[in-house]
RNA sequence: GGUCUGGUAGUUCAGUUGGUUAGAAUACCUGCCUGUCACGCAGGGGGUCGCGGGUUCGAGUCCCGUCCAGACCGCCA
């Protein structure tokens, strides 16, 4: 038996009670007469005591032998402490140690066992065991199993199914690259991991199926962030006989849920704004709307005078900064240089300053007269004291611009605190999105997304124009999940396929056993996909993923714990039909 | 694929215009300490300055290459 309690329960309750814990030696405290070893666990630290009165000289010395992280199991009574720590739940109590077992002795750890730990990121990742021992991520894995449960009580008490779906599927060229999996059993074919069970979920529906839910692990083979995973969660959902407006009732009560019982925060309806509101008042089809500086479009107001870089703008747009109006020409033009980055991309800034006299000081002050500037301060929204900063250019870059340098500023001012919430959907996406690089229009959500009803015949004339019943709901700036209403009849999905650049023989050797299964009588369905890591790591008030997933991968998708991925040998190679072009070097 | 930042003791970092034996904190080891809990005090050990090349009388420091890590852009239906 290695333990009556967890080293986080003992309380002036037990005093007197005989009992054994085990643990890890947090740290020890020898002070000649007595020795104190922090006992911990999951649970928490207990002290154990060990004294040259009341303890044998073997076991005195055992404790003074102790090294961190070691395991040991104690057996002893329950007394209370001379001195009190109330800073720890079992800080009245100790226990008084008559045994001691050494269960597994421990190396020196690489860093500190600690909350605030001296490990960097790369060791903390490579030891990641020793870091899962520390409150922080402890606590968070912790937090996600909270999550996870509510959203699987939620959509349990809701009548969802959670079925699991394939992980050897398919490869499809559209989207996200696929990792591909080699099949030994057939040659020269690949399987490739699901970038999400979306054609599954849909098959699920076609079955009859009509309300399911997974939380499923998903596979995308691009470029990492520090809050994008190769390898990540999502709660991926699916309704059949629904129509947006359900789907955003039910999800917006999960959201709401999970506000609820993790935050204890309750909110009111959802607001709801287009896809081109988003973009006209934010920039940004993701806002965070717990601040304002909303933008103000200033092309009617600022194009009529003699400033060249306006004239020629396809838009000309700005915010006002709370504040701002104090700012030094340094401090200005610390901004600039800031929208100037490359990742950025400005060409400059014109700022305005409204001053608490009323008047106005502008970059542009050779073009523009008081009035003008007081027009500009309308549009924007500033008041006395707040800057105006206003960019200009093409309209999707501008607003790109604008909106980080929003993002940019509220961080800065402290506007983004992370224990508000405030969620929001955006809808009428559009359909398609026009791609610069193959000159093609390709679905901005995925390929099986309807159009708005009676808009079929526009993907003709104005493709673009096209919006589609899909939507993202948003939070804190956050896309946290996103969906739609699908295609469900095999014409629609061919006409789309058609739009998409398939021929129809590509379309039916990749999709053919979608386009199948609607001839078998598919019921209108739709659905929705959380981004859990996100969702998880926002609710938590932190800004790392990583911190919320037990064994994340690097920026570069390596696994630095256990090595991955490395190179497999010949003969593995060999069985799988599979030869290395090793070019260049 | 690109831009930027970093790599010095177990760990986190400092290291001046290139100049003697590369420092601090913490961790670790030894001793002392009658109630500690970030214990305290005294002492000690610990370095391939990421790697390779170059410039120089002399390189942690300057230059070139390379590897690794991080942030971002492209990318992420």
């Amino acid at each position: 038996m290695y333990r009556d309690y967890t080293c986080g329960e003992l309380r002036t309750g037990h005093i007197g009670q005989e009992i054994t814990l085990s643990g890890w030696v947090h740290k020890l405290r020898d002070k000649g007469f007595v020795v104190w070893v922090d006992l911990r666990d999951r649970y928490g630290i207990t002290q154990l005591v060990f004294d040259e009165e009341r303890t044998s000289r073997q076991v005195l010395e055992g404790a003074r032998s102790l090294s961190r992280e070691t395991v040991i199991k104690v057996f002893g009574k329950v007394i209370e402490r001379t001195s009190k720590n109330s800073n720890i739940p079992t800080g009245e109590i100790e226990l008084l140690v008559t045994e001691l077992e050494i269960l597994n002795k421990a190396s020196l750890p690489p860093f500190t066992i600690e909350d605030d730990t001296d490990g960097g990121e790369d060791l903390r990742m490579k030891y990641r065991y020793l870091d899962i021992r520390r409150n922080p991520i402890k606590n968070n894995l912790i937090f996600r199993h909270k999550v996870t449960m509510e959203v699987r009580k939620y959509l349990s008490s809701n009548g969802f199914i959670e079925v699991e779906t394939p992980y050897l599927i398919k490869s499809t060229p559209e989207g996200a690259r696929d990792f591909v999996v080699p099949s030994r059993m057939n040659e020269g074919q690949f399987y490739a991991l699901p970038q999400s069970p979306q054609t599954f979920k849909q098959l699920l529906m076609v079955g009859g199926m009509d309300k399911y839910f997974q939380i499923v692990k998903c596979f995308r083979d691009e470029d990492l962030r520090a809050d994008r995973q190769p390898e990540f969660t999502q709660i991926d959902c699916e309704m059949a006989f629904v129509e947006q407006e359900d789907v955003l009732h039910i999800f917006e009560g999960l959201t709401k849920h999970l506000l609820k019982e993790i935050k204890d925060i309750a909110i009111d309806a959802f607001p709801r704004i287009t896809y081109d509101e988003a973009m006209e008042r934010y920039g940004n089809d993701k806002p965070d709307i717990r601040f304002g500086m909303e933008f103000g479009e200033l092309n009617k107001v600022a194009q009529h005078k003699d400033f060249n870089v306006f004239n020629s703008a396809e838009l000309v747009v700005g915010i006002a900064v709370p504040g701002g109006a104090s700012y030094t020409r340094k401090q200005i033009d610390a901004l600039i240089d800031w929208v100037k980055r490359p990742q950025v991309g400005a060409k400059g800034m014109v700022y305005v300053k409204c001053n608490e006299d009323g008047s106005f000081k502008s970059s542009v002050d050779k073009f523009y007269d008081q009035e003008d500037l007081k027009t500009w301060a309308g549009v924007t929204g500033a008041q006395a004291g707040d800057l105006i900063c206003v960019l200009s250019g093409k309209t999707s870059e501008t607003r790109a611009q604008l909106s980080a340098l929003r993002m940019e500023l509220a961080q800065r001012l402290g506007l983004r605190n992370p224990d508000e919430f405030a969620p929001l959907w955006v809808i009428d996406f559009p359909l398609l999105e026009f791609d610069e690089a193959s000159e093609n229009y390709h679905a901005m959500h995925h390929p099986f997304t309807s159009p708005k009803p009676g808009q079929l015949t526009l993907l003709d004339s104005n493709p673009s124009a096209v919006r589609a019943n899909a939507y993202d709901l948003v939070l804190n700036g956050n896309e946290i999940g996103g969906g739609s209403i699908r295609i469900h009849d095999k014409e629609t999905q061919a006409i789309m396929f058609k739009h998409l650049g398939f021929t129809p023989e590509e379309a039916e050797a990749q999709f053919g056993f979608l386009m199948d299964a609607f001839r078998y009588g598919a019921p209108p369905h739709g659905g929705i996909a959380f981004g859990l890591d996100r969702l998880v790591a926002i609710l938590g008030g932190q800004e790392t993923i990583r911190d919320f997933i037990a064994f994340p991968k690097n920026n570069s998708g390596r696994d630095v714990m256990i090595d991955a991925p490395a190179p497999i040998d010949v003969e593995q190679l060999r069985e799988l039909g599979l030869q290395l072009d090793v070019r260049d070097s």
